[in-house]
DNA sequence: CGATTCGTTGAATTGAGTCAACGAGAGTGG
DNA sequence: CCACTCTCGTTGACTCAATTCAACGAATCG
């Protein structure tokens, strides 16, 4: 039970130190993150030859950055274990939360076009960070059309990504916005083969309300009222998903054609 | 005369028609949009292989559709004159305007990922429109790595652009979103040498809303209140900045560090 | 274990939305 | 050329969701 309990935790919160252990020598081709990490399109050829570029750094932890805005840009990075926040200051110096990264997926090509990263990448809790040259990504690329394809594809899903958030901060209420944060964590972790109702926010309130641009007492209202009508379970950043159903109505309203 | 200035008009307005002239024909090499569609970085010979891939189709006018979502994505675009709108409809059936584009811009990576488009884009007016097979140009890419890296810087650009206007949704007010938008499309024309503070706003209020967050009724009080206090001018479409300095400075108020 | 940050709740305020009316232009057809 | 329609933009009055201000309890961390 215990172990089991360990292995849930494993790329959840605690994990970076089981790292150490076994995670921290893995080739690509055994990391079960894989999947979502690298495309299906890389075949073996390719995974071989993208293992031999992965520096597999020691763990951050928390509050470490992964890369800050304005550092030259080098390298994209898988995530490991561990959750990672991306902020970018605005001009006027505040802080602009663009996104949260779970264990498989990739940060840092926001760099690209100039050369420099726009944004900040810091680790929420402890975390294990792949760190890919894009140099090498580059020459990859051009052997493998399928390493270049997956990289195009990574850049384009960001920008659907981002178009999708855009949406939401255009449109919706307070509480359309946090279901769909809430669905989205619970589809990521479906993709990793974790619970889709049960888990834990790596982020703070603070961090959700900035990301989702609302105030902290807003979401915090929200995530009452939600466990006042038995939608969700919150105790504290543990939450549980009591009617999923009832979630992804708030989202999709009925249709008033 | 007559022919500078049709010239003149070629990437502003009702070129489309004119194209048949001279710009239908014309070269990557020489059109003179170049600077801004394709990359510094593309030199002579990727130049030359570029203009065999490229298709310069028959003008689009008012309200057609350069490529509609879901439409398999087969190339991207590159917009020679003329204006255009990228949307999608939400879930619930609402339209979300994602972006203007401008002559020299490029558009259609979204459909890179899922080699369908997430969006959909029309012309705001009779628009000119350069299409490129994607096919071509990944093979091209793998051939000329300066112009893979372009197509990097592209789509990264997308996803910086994207995180500024999330930014700008979830932090700003209706006045600075307005005052954002105008200088956005001021410095667009300084890329292009057109005029940086008297301009036509080639959409309507209501996508200009759409866009932003705002409603048609805020679009136009803001506007109105912009004028009364001399900041602008504005005659329906046709806007004259008449204090540059302040919308930068409704844009980026005093930092109350 | 105290300090400091984080989260929750309440009461008052407000910026933008909604509803509604109207005017200006663009296009159509007699 | 005028009348008619339809869409687009503007303005006013009212409403409301979310913010702000404030206070306090809970968690986390040297």
């Amino acid at each position: 039970m215990q172990s089991i309990m360990a292995e849930q935790l494993s790329d959840n919160t605690t994990t970076a130190l089981n790292c150490r252990g076994s995670a921290f020598q893995t080739k690509c081709g055994n990391c079960r993150l894989n999947a979502i990490c690298l495309p299906i399109a890389v075949q073996e050829p390719d995974l071989d030859a993208l293992d031999t570029v992965v520096h597999r750094n020691k763990p951050l932890r928390k509050g470490d950055h992964v890369f800050r805005e304005n550092d030259n840009f080098n390298s994209i990075y898988a995530i490991r274990s561990g959750f990672v926040k991306a902020y970018r200051l605005t001009d006027d110096g505040k802080e602009q939360v663009t996104g949260f990264y779970f264990p498989g997926e990739i940060i840092g090509m926001d760099g690209i076009s100039q050369n420099k990263h726009s944004i900040s990448a810091k680790a929420l809790e402890t975390a294990a960070i792949c760190e890919i040259p894009f140099d090498d990504i580059e020459s990859l690329s051009t052997r493998f059309p399928s390493m270049q394809r997956h990289l195009f594809s990574l850049m384009s899903q960001e920008i659907i990504q981002d178009q999708q958030l855009i949406t939401l901060l255009s449109k919706n209420t307070a509480e359309e916005r946090i279901s769909a944060l809430i669905l989205s964590i619970s589809d990521r972790n479906a993709a990793r083969k974790l619970s889709t109702t049960s888990f834990r926010l790596p982020m703070s309130r603070t961090d959700i309300g900035n990301y989702l641009g609302l105030t902290v007492e807003t979401v915090s209202r929200v995530f009452s009222r939600f466990q006042k009508n038995n939608i969700l379970e919150v105790n504290n950043k543990e939450i549980t998903i009591l009617d999923l159903e009832a979630i992804r109505s708030i989202i999709s309203p009925q249709q008033e054609a």
